[in-house]
DNA sequence: GTGCTGTTGGAAACCGGTTTTCCGCGCTAC
DNA sequence: GTAGCGCGGAAAACCGGTTTCCAACAGCAC
């Protein structure tokens, strides 16, 4: 098991494996394939494999994804990579890809720069086998490719309805779990800041907080949407806390939006939590460090991306495509942005 | 110049277009890329490439790289995803690589998940045709690669010492410009919160930190290492207020270490920026909704990506590898974080 | 000894491009 | 009249794998 020497220079060629030890090209594929088809003494495999390492043979991947096997690609399309929240899944699903031999590439969502041309030229040029699709904007160019329906591929944390391809959490219970602790902290007013109507995780969040308000028999009318920034957070903060009866409590849909919800606050001089609670969907190693430390619903999205990358690699062994709902459930992280409800 | 029909199924080949026009694939392939040792007559290109277009021709890429053209893809190694800078020298990087018909693909240089590996792979199985390196790591296991000679490269916001590949920021320049902007606001006590040692942008900015304080004439051994975290930033920023005297301002290495030292300040009863000020490195717009808001050096994240691509295009069409310097300059945006010194 | 069968491995086609070589034709120059 | 040349394009080799089909040989039963 010694490191093999680098033969400097020079790729080492299926061919070069073969000759070094007595036998053609097409044995030693299939043998380091593990072909089941090929009836070979167990000696010669084991020179083969033995060759292999030794001259720290690698496949070329474009000859291999030439020969009709795959690419051992798999491309992943995420609405934005400065939102840490994406780093998790995108992690979960490059640890799970790997530990499957597959490679991930990573295609950010802006439309300026031409992502979707971009994504679309990674299936058109066959630089993949598989899409993991995590970006939910409805109209994306590439939805409508009649190659889509050729190629294996996922909808993560978002709901293509009907295409039996989606990969996606309990986002409805984030929301229903993070209502529940605020009400056993006594609040019954309470915000949702909700993000904008076209994203569906954000409407599944919404939906989620109606109902569990309506199961505890509160008003859950006490919504508005803004966009998924610091600065949707902070208008939509402003607009909740000017109702009648103001909310004791606010809900946000990401931590960029609490983000902006607190500054809001803090502006309006509203100490967090003596007069009003925020929890926050995400969680993220900055949230201790916020002034107050923010209390938010852990998600698991190292999980969702790895269940992702198994089921985009079950549809490419030929199963049939089928949704996935992560089984691990929200949990709400207490920090000290939540606290009982003020006394009136 | 309508929209070509999606022959739905089969994939498109260089052949079925040189057929449509009663020419044979070597033709076709040289018209299409410009091949300038092909004389043809000017009715016979149109019509080339009038049916690629026509019929939505995309070239197999693994057939282009086996036939030993390139790729057209590079590899970008970043530290962490997590960590928001990175994404605007990804967006650069992206961005202009699709400029120039490239794809970027994008690793996350994870240690626990064999990233390394995963890095390495591409360049051994000839999926990539240049590297970007981001990372600092300086034990990495790629850069004793003996293949790592023959691929073009460069090594992004990193130094390695002569080899003549760096393409970097003004790092000093921005450690001088936060020290010049607390001078001016009468600061002279000037603490560091820098990164580990043993990564090269964090030396850098020490230096830069020191040779600008020396040359005000002030005390430049007001410094700490810490790791690039809130955590760290926090630990930090306590480490350096205990010392007598007391530092009125602080230059964090990051954003992150800049977080942990405001809630460190606040968390001693500090009022920022009436008792001490902060500035951090790093321009985002979470700075504008942090409490107070923040100070921070804003670097050319954006034209460092694009600059890198560029680099490593240039090697690739055999241009000798040269280091690059962006001539951007760091400029401080001023927020809420600095103020006047205290007047004791 | 011959035919059958199972084992072991070889030969060749093929994937879809790129690149080098070569060929026929019409024109000019001698 | 023909050698030479430039133009326009065809033919084929090649890249490095995968996969299908087939051949050699051994052992066995008859």
């Amino acid at each position: 098991m010694g490191d093999h020497v680098e033969p400097a220079g020079e790729r080492v060629r299926l061919v070069d494996v073969a000759l070094a030890c007595g036998v053609t090209k097409s044995v030693a594929s299939r043998a380091l394939n593990g072909d089941p088809s090929l009836t070979i003494r167990p000696a010669t495999r084991l020179r083969i494999l033995a060759a292999a390492r030794e001259l720290g043979y690698r496949p070329h991947a474009g000859a291999r994804a030439l020969a009709g096997a795959r690419t051992r690609a798999l491309a992943l399309l995420i609405p934005d990579l400065s939102n840490p929240v994406y780093s998790r899944i995108v992690r979960g699903a490059c640890r799970r890809a790997r530990e499957r031999g597959y490679v991930v590439l990573l295609v950010e969502d802006t439309p300026a720069d031409g992502a979707d041309e971009t994504f679309a030229d990674l299936v058109e040029e066959g630089r993949v086998d598989g899409l993991l699709i995590a970006s939910a904007r409805p109209d994306h160019r590439l939805l409508a490719s009649a190659r889509l329906d050729r190629l294996p591929h996922v909808f993560v944390n978002r709901e293509m309805p009907g295409s039996g391809r989606n990969v996606g959490m309990d986002l409805a219970e984030a929301s229903a779990t993070a209502v529940r602790h605020l009400y056993a902290l006594g609040h019954t007013g309470i915000g949702l800041v909700s993000g904008p109507a076209e994203l569906y995780p954000a409407r599944v969040r919404e939906q989620g907080f109606r109902d569990q308000m309506t199961g505890l028999g509160l008003d859950p009318g006490c919504c508005v949407s803004a966009p998924f920034s610091e600065e949707g957070g902070s208008q939509a903060a402003r607009h909740l806390l000017a109702r009648r009866p103001a909310p004791t409590a606010l809900y946000c849909g990401t931590l960029g939006q609490a983000i902006g919800a607190l500054h809001a606050l803090h502006v309006l001089g509203l100490r967090v939590p003596e007069d009003v609670s925020v929890v926050s969907y995400d969680d993220l190693p900055l949230a201790d460090y916020l002034s107050p430390p923010l209390t938010t619903v852990a998600m698991p999205l190292l999980e969702l991306g790895a269940a992702a990358v198994d089921a985009v690699l079950d549809q490419l062994e030929g199963a049939a495509p089928h949704d996935v709902a992560i089984p691990t459930l929200p949990v709400v992280v207490t920090r000290a942005s939540t606290g009982r409800v003020p006394t009136r």
